[in-house]
DNA sequence: GTCTATAGTCGGATAGAC
DNA sequence: GTCTATCCGACTATAGAC
């Protein structure tokens, strides 16, 4: 049983814990190292979390506030979908693409991608509390406006996969770096290397809400 | 040091291996499950592996095997692609896209895959040993088959990054299977799924294909 | 080639000083 | 609220029987 979180001092041990569990995991990770990365003692851990487990969903809930505020601020007052005209709603989507892309490629969001990477692989109590935060909303406004942008030359079923196929196309830059950088022999993305991404992903953006329905 | 691999009676331990890796890591999984799930005594491990390390290099190896046989063979004798008019490159782009279409909903893939993306979050020695088995020459191959298909329409670095977001299309059925799952609404990918999933995916590479230079 | 037994290390939790 | 000290269980590796 998990003890209620008692406020820390800081987010030391909760931005350490991110990255030790995003790169070993809930098991490998340990709180001796995680406590040590973060300069202080081990029983911190249990007097703030309850314990590792306790810890682990503190964690992912931070990432949660921290990835809501950031795609909060990109999408802020925005209209409604179903107010918006066909062309207006694929401009949107066209923010909503600018808006993740950059947290795909924003150095800050590598210990963030890898610890939600780890719970669609193995999902634990964390991976609700993610899905709950930010991701069941913002997927939700994705297919929203994919709707509207078909006008109805598609169905609801195909808007919710031509929008995974987009969250696709740009998760892959994070979640298979390793791999991208060894196809694009880059030696890393940085300013100019974004661009030229956010050129092809706009270009096939436009592509695919432009073609009917499938097949 | 690792010791030689010895040659095992069967590929218990190797499958049992990759699973547990995939779920707990590196360090996450113990040798004392891996050797317990797969019926037999830990100090078998040592035997024919070396111990933990060797364990989980010879796991690598044994996916990329797997999975260089299963695309070889969707892909054995298809000619080269500068052989190709662009509109034969588009439809072997296609090829490519179900063979690895149906790696990616293949059940017995989602040990691997569990295994290949921790390696892309945290690349140890495996990594080396699943890019050059099977990465490299698919990745190849599919680059020089987009390049094919633009016929000038676009330079090689746009060819890389196409070949990378259709991939990345594809990948996020299979490494975000939970959010995959939550956004359709589906309980699980069968074949009339799969068969939804192919048509919005060839569309869209038709429709990526299709498209100018980007800007 | 597969097993049991064991040595040595490291992990998480907790008690209690300050 | 943060620390040190300590308990106990689980881990990897290895020796050696069969």
């Amino acid at each position: 049983m998990a003890t209620k979180p008692k406020r820390p001092i800081d987010d030391r041990l909760l931005d350490t814990a991110i990255d030790q569990f995003g790169r070993k995991g809930l098991e490998g990770a340990s709180t001796r190292a995680i406590a040590a990365a973060a300069r202080t003692a081990m029983s911190s851990i249990t007097y703030h979390y309850g314990g590792k487990d306790g810890l682990h969903i503190a964690a992912a809930r931070h990432i949660g506030q921290q990835i809501g505020a950031r795609m909060a601020a990109a999408l802020g007052g925005q209209p409604n979908p179903s107010d918006l005209s066909p062309e207006a709603a694929v401009d949107a989507v066209l923010g909503m693409v600018d808006g993740f892309l950059g947290l795909m490629l924003a150095p800050e969001s590598a210990p963030w991608a890898r610890f939600i990477v780890r719970e669609q692989l193995e999902p634990t109590k964390a991976f609700t509390i993610l899905w709950e935060q930010f991701m069941k909303p913002l997927s939700g406004r994705l297919v929203a406006l994919t709707e509207r942008a078909g006008a109805g030359r598609w169905d609801a079923q195909e808007s919710r996969l031509r929008a995974l196929t987009m969250i696709g196309q740009l998760l892959v830059f994070r979640v298979a770096r390793a791999t991208a950088l060894a196809m694009t022999q880059w030696d890393d993305i940085g300013a100019t290397e974004a661009a030229a991404i956010r050129r092809v992903a706009h270009a096939n953006v436009r592509a695919i809400l432009s073609a009917g329905k499938s097949s």
